[in-house]
DNA sequence: CTCCTTGCCGAAACCGGTTTCGGTGTCGAT
DNA sequence: ATCGACACCGAAACCGGTTTCGGCAAGGAG
């Protein structure tokens, strides 16, 4: 083995086998105090905003820092302050189903927002609720993350708990069933079904279904009782034999659509609380012989891409995954501030896409319902997406 | 407004708006040592196994630490280290068509390497090339990541020039027009090209078309010289009418896929270097007349899901993009510790997931190829995917 | 028995910031 | 002229680790 002159050299003694890598060349804040003729606690001051600084050597301190280019490391800040003006997001992985369509723009969103105000956003994925919770834990005691945003909000939710427990500040994307203590930010999904219902009672349609999520989650909560409370107010009450809950993926969105198509004599339409229940129930449809579109009306909700690939063309109503992402980030800025968790609560609407899927008339025989379909499915494919 | 007696009690003076949080009851170095009876630098240098410490207190101290729930500050270690133990990644929403589908699998397979190592992972978001680098600036200066993952490797890759020149670690998905200094993990795509090539050749095909990416990547430079490297192996030369490169998304596959076809006698098989260009080409196949399967052959690359739900399924080189997480994640990390760049580069294969869109025959009457595609159609489709 | 290693550990400096505390200088009021 | 009150800033402690350096004790060689 040739002779290693430089650890051969070195002085040190029981270092592990790591390079040294002392980066060079940053300008620190002592650089700018030299620079500003002032001391480093004072320089540190004038760039927080203290007010016990002159405005004018404030000003200067500032133009100073900027013109050396001067950027304070997060984590030396981080040491004291107990902030490293970082997000963390954990996705779960044991259902990431959801998650593959607008992870990108939800990411987006997060990632903006957070860098407009000069944070970061640190991502983990864990395998099932318990894994999740100890990958949390783990962020908490390394202190890599000052607050969470927690996905998918569950009925009872554990990942609250902990954080509750633990007193890191987090924000929910969705609302669980006590939401005390809780910043949150939520599509008003119930809104949306609700507007289904309605759209399709105005249609004519009285023999209604529903296809609604696991009630692990709070939305399907809030959207079960929004289908129940919308058809009242229609003036009808559903049929029990066509409403299924628990549909987390197509297969199951397919066996559950399947269930309630084979009813005695089944509904003339079907509101679905998420897209991958239509999917999964075009398939049932097709299997049973019924063509969403002219003897079954479907309205969904998610605003999943594929939706405007399925045939026909699916009535979703769209989620902005972007500005939940940006909305979400936001709050919990504002909430590792120190905000009151009663002023970071957010409700968004979700928007309506008009595709063809809901164009089945509530009655009526074959000749007369596909004249009338073909008129409305062809204005509507022009405007609709 | 009620008195606050808190703030006015407060000896403090120019304090700007933000809550003190003083995260308490961590259990800290200081803790550890006074636990073990020792000073604290002798526990940090027992924890990282410096030699210099005997080897029984070394063990002591190790499950001392570890039964008193001891986690090490991250930031209080990096700012002396110079590590924070954080990978980042940075998304380009610019061109992010092609992430969705496995951006999820992609993510969980760096998280997971990340979490083994107790790393973590920060992403970025970045809307162009320009935005990309000035996001990787800031991430550099804030020392908020020791180094980055560059997915989408170019031809000539303004961040590679980045990071070299700031000198700070990273690693290639895909490889560069010159990966000297770089580390790198990419699979195989012109291997995959070649066998695409060979297996429509040994069905005969002597007219095989070519849907190539963007020049701006380097894999797209790599599958063009496999694909005339294979075509020259078979013994024949393409006709240059049928090939076009430049594919980004489905709308320009459908395009230049058209383009290909319209070509005097067109060809009897296309291979696509990515799936958005064949699912593109299935668009333009069907409006010009031509039945994929049937007269026209298509084999692709990538392995996206939705290629099986596609009519007829399609046949793809399948790449497993949560290996490609993990694999990139552990070199970087090695990187990170000081290993050389030439002991860090993998290359690995992509699998063939034979489906149906490749069995069309070469040559044949329509009475004779539809006899022979139904039956080999149905062997397939019960092994494939 | 001395001297020189070697093994092992404590003390203290250090990293780059933030925050506390006290000490000037100025100014108006007494 | 004296005495606060106030505005402004410097000095130093501090955060939680890592790393350097020196010292003590044990052991082997001379």
């Amino acid at each position: 083995m040739a002779p290693d002159a430089t650890r051969a050299r070195s002085p040190v003694r029981g270092k592990p086998a790591l390079k040294p890598l002392p980066r060079p060349g940053r300008v620190t804040i002592n650089d700018v105090a030299d620079a500003a003729g002032l001391s480093k606690g004072t320089v540190s001051r004038a760039l927080n905003g203290y007010s016990d600084i002159a405005a004018g050597t404030q000003l200067r301190v500032k133009r100073l820092a900027d013109r050396l280019g001067y950027r304070p490391l997060a984590q030396a800040q981080a040491i004291r302050t107990g902030r490293v003006r970082a997000l963390a997001l954990i996705l779960n992985t044991g259902n990431a189903d959801m998650h593959r369509p607008f992870l990108a723009d939800f990411l987006d969103g997060i990632s903006r927002a957070a860098s407009d105000e000069n944070w970061t956003l640190t991502v983990a994925t864990a395998d099932g609720l318990q894994d999740e919770t100890a990958t949390m834990a783990r962020l908490i005691d390394e202190r890599k993350a000052d607050g969470f945003i927690l996905p998918r909000a569950l009925w009872r939710d554990p990942r609250v708990e902990l954080c509750l427990e633990r007193e890191v500040p987090f924000i929910l994307y969705g609302r669980t069933r006590d939401t005390e203590g809780c910043a949150w930010f939520d599509i008003a999904g119930e809104a949306a079904i609700e507007a289904a219902v309605t759209r399709l009672a105005e249609a004519g349609h009285k023999d209604i279904g529903f296809l609604n999520g696991s009630r692990e989650y709070t939305f399907a909560h809030l959207r079960y009782a929004a289908f129940t409370d919308a058809t009242a107010a229609c003036g009808f009450t559903p049929n029990p034999a066509w409403i299924r809950e628990g549909v987390t993926d197509e297969a199951s969105g397919a066996e559950l659509g399947a269930e309630i198509l084979a009813e005695q004599g089944g509904p003339s339409a079907v509101v679905c609380a998420l897209d991958v229940a239509a999917i999964g129930l075009y398939d049932a449809a097709r299997r049973a012989g019924r063509r969403i579109g002219h003897d079954l009306a479907v309205i969904s909700y998610d605003g999943l891409p594929q939706g405007a690939a399925l045939t026909p063309p699916l009535t979703t109503y769209s989620v902005d995954n972007r500005l939940a992402g940006k909305s979400l980030a936001s709050l919990l800025i504002r909430r590792v501030r120190g905000e009151p968790v009663e002023d970071l609560r957010e409700l968004a609407q979700a928007t309506l896409i008009a595709r063809v899927s809901d164009l089945a008339p509530a009655t009526g025989g074959a000749t007369e319902r596909s004249a009338l379909t073909q008129k409305q499915t062809q204005k509507r494919s022009l405007g609709g997406l």
